[in-house]
Formats: C-alpha cells, sequence, structure tokens
DNA sequence: ATGCATACTGTAATTATATACAGTATCGAG
DNA sequence: CTCGATACTGTATATAATTACAGTATGCAT
C-alpha cells in the first residue's frame, strides 16, 4: 500500500472515527483533528489515499469515505512472532477480523494464534485465536501473552517474589521458571477471550 | 423495543445502508428509498426511533445516526431456548454481536451459549458461544445443534439407518440414541466456530 | 366523540460539506 | 539544479443535509 507516515495518521483517524461514531469524518473533521487551517489539506490526503488504493470516495456524498479490504479497520490476527519483533509489527499481521468490541472485557488489542496444546486443559487448543488485551502487568493467576529471551509464550503468571512460573495448563508440559534478576520477561497483554474458527480440527482430549 | 412495522422497515434500512456503504443514510436517501416526496417523513421516523432508544442523533452533524446496543446489526446471541419456541424468536435473543462474516466457514447465522460440559473434549465448554451456521442437514461426525423433543442440544451425529446417535465429547456423559420411526429429531444448524468472553471461567480438565 | 400517535406532503431557511483554484514550502530523486 | 510528490494555507462557491413550521389523513384507545 506504500502510505506516507502523515497518511497513515490520516487513514487510522478514519478507522478511529468509524469505530467510535459509526460514521466517516468529514474533511472539516479531519482538518479540525490535525489542526489544519484548511479542509483542503484533509482533501488532499484523501485523494491520495483513494490513489493509493486505500480508500474509496463516494463523489458528493457527505462523509462518502469507504475502507477498502487491507485498510479494514478490525483487531489485527497475529500468526508466528518472529524473534526480536514487536507484536505488532505490520508483517506479522495475517488478516484483521472486525469483532465487536463489547464482545471481551478488557476489550481486545488483537488477536494471536496459540500454537500447540500446553493450555490445553484451559481450553485453549492449538489453532485457537487468543483475544489479547495488551497491558503489562497482570494479576497472579491469569493468563498471559509473555516473552521471554524473544520467544512469545501462552501461560499462567505465577509470581513470587523475582521468580516467576509461567505454567502451562497440560500435565504434558512443564512449568518455566524464570530469575527475573537474570532473565528479562516482558508481559505482552493479557488473554480476555477466543475464538475458534474450525471445530473440526479440535482432536479430542483423551483419558489417556 | 416496541417499533411499529414502518419503523422497523427504516431501522433495517439503516443497518443495510451501514453494512453496504459503510456510512449511515440522509435523510433525502431514507425518503428516496421509500418514495417518500418529503424528507421531514424520514426526520420524523427517526426521532421516533431515537425516543424509543433503536438510534441516537446527532444534532446538526450529516449522517448522525448511531444505531444503539439491540439495534446494532449483528449476530443474533441465543440464550436458553424455551421448549416450542424457535430458536431465533425474539424474545430469546440476549445480545447482538457484530462478528466479521468471513471469520467462519460457512458463515455462522447467530451465536448459541453452551450449557454444561457434554462436549469438553472438543474444546466447548460451558458458557461458551457457539457459532452456528443454519441447515437442515449434517455430515457425519459434525457437531450440530439439535433439537429433540422440545429440547435443544449439542452432540456430535452418527446415523445408521434410521437411528441416529447423539454423542457427547465427554466420557461422564452418555450418547442419546434415537429411532426417527417414533421420535422427531431436527438439526437446527451446524457448528461452525466458537466463542468464549472469559478465559477465568473455564475449571481445567484434570486426568482423574 | 375526542385526543393522541403514526405517517405522511410541502415549503423554506440555515448550516454542513464537498470541492475547485491559486498559492507556499520542503524534500528526495534524477 | 529542476522536477514531482508531499503537505499544507486561504478563498470561494455550489450543493448536500438538517431541521423547523404548517398542514392532511388514518386508526386506535379512552
Amino acid at each position: 500500500m506504500d502510505l506516507t507516515p502523515r497518511q497513515r495518521q490520516i487513514l487510522t483517524f478514519i478507522q478511529q472515527q468509524i469505530a467510535e461514531l459509526g460514521r466517516p469524518p468529514t474533511r472539516s473533521e479531519i482538518a479540525r483533528a490535525f489542526g489544519f487551517r484548511s479542509a483542503n489539506a484533509a482533501q488532499e490526503h484523501l485523494r491520495n489515499l483513494e490513489r493509493k488504493g486505500a480508500i474509496a470516495l463516494t463523489g458528493g456524498a457527505s462523509r462518502g469515505i469507504r475502507l477498502l479490504a487491507g485498510a479494514a479497520a478490525g483487531l489485527p490476527l497475529v500468526g508466528r512472532v518472529a524473534a526480536g519483533q514487536p507484536i505488532l509489527a505490520e508483517e506479522q499481521i495475517e488478516a484483521r477480523y472486525a469483532l465487536d468490541p463489547g464482545l471481551f472485557h478488557p476489550h481486545a488489542h488483537y488477536l494471536l494464534r496459540v500454537r500447540g496444546e500446553s493450555m490445553r486443559d484451559a481450553g485453549i487448543r492449538d489453532g485457537d485465536l487468543l483475544a489479547v488485551h495488551r497491558t503489562r502487568e497482570a494479576g497472579d493467576g491469569r493468563i498471559v501473552v509473555a516473552r521471554v529471551e524473544d520467544e512469545v509464550t501462552v501461560k499462567r503468571l505465577y509470581r513470587k517474589g523475582h521468580e516467576v512460573e509461567l505454567r502451562p495448563a497440560n500435565p504434558a508440559f512443564e512449568s518455566l521458571r524464570i530469575d527475573l534478576r537474570s532473565t528479562p520477561l516482558e508481559i505482552e497483554g493479557i488473554a480476555v477471550g477466543l475464538v475458534r474458527q474450525a471445530l473440526d480440527s479440535i482432536a479430542p482430549v483423551s483419558l489417556d
């Protein structure tokens, strides 16, 4: 899509307005939000965004701005997280799905595709989309998205002094114990919900 | 909400416009769509819809129509299904959530709140919202929403001649075997996905 | 029988909005 | 250096849109 930083800001503003107010902004509203003294500045941004395929403009209609595929607002779906990359880096976003913000409490910032069965007994299965609320703090026992030495993992968090336990919910897996004095741990967010796109792929849990 | 048939038509039109064009309609657009010769007819409908709590109007703003909770388009969430009632009867709808239609395949028609742990080993837990695609046919082994003698249940469907087995995914529960010659069975739909709103309420599956 | 909510037509004024044209300034590529 | 793209200010105008006021007609409840 190749937008300039400014154009990306404008696009984000349009997405926010649609999400919050249920209607696209006018040229004047964009200008006001960015401090432009002329609505024409907004008009030119819109035209450039249209030329680059991010939006479609409907001539003559007020608020005639439509987001096109790829620019549609929605929760980003993060797939495999590459080492050293921030979790919401543009390259990691597989898709965006429009989900009602009111579906989860607190609201989700992104979806993370879960790999493996380490949280099986908490009802989180391989391939599930975990709804994650971005925060650096988490209560004891909460399911968190944590980054330990460039690897992102979903586990239950327990903290005792300077030791943190990342506990899976599957007896086939072992807890990860981390000494915060030697190993940095970053909490990327807390799990607030789950979306599963296919039910048939779920292998039955057996009592073996 | 108690809308008149006409008001409901207007509300539906607003929902359609938002879904199709990404912006609420103007008074004139409503008037044109319904053949009104005066935009004021639309204006009065909007006011009545606002008075009844279906929408909120933003004074002065063009297209300043917001859908309020309950009027928002989206997948209906069906709670407890009363005996004898069709599953999508208005009284059963607890809420509506805007979900991306592309999230599930085939697409979901409604969400059903699951009661009990009878499908636990298929990853479906008490309180989960099951995304359901409305159909009367289901392949063997699929997870279906079925109605047997006025009770709605979620199970795996297996058919052998005139006998149908509704098999739970939890060894603590027993299969329900139905002879179609004596007992009517209706398939209300097939499960196509799952949404879980809270992860902490999930009791761990133990190997007891 | 009377009043009230619903469901419109018709007119009009004000404000909101889109959009064209003429400029200015900056920056990176050729 | 020069050109084109970006990022604006400033002015202006046609039209899109909201919204008020004055009516008409119908059905339903009191």
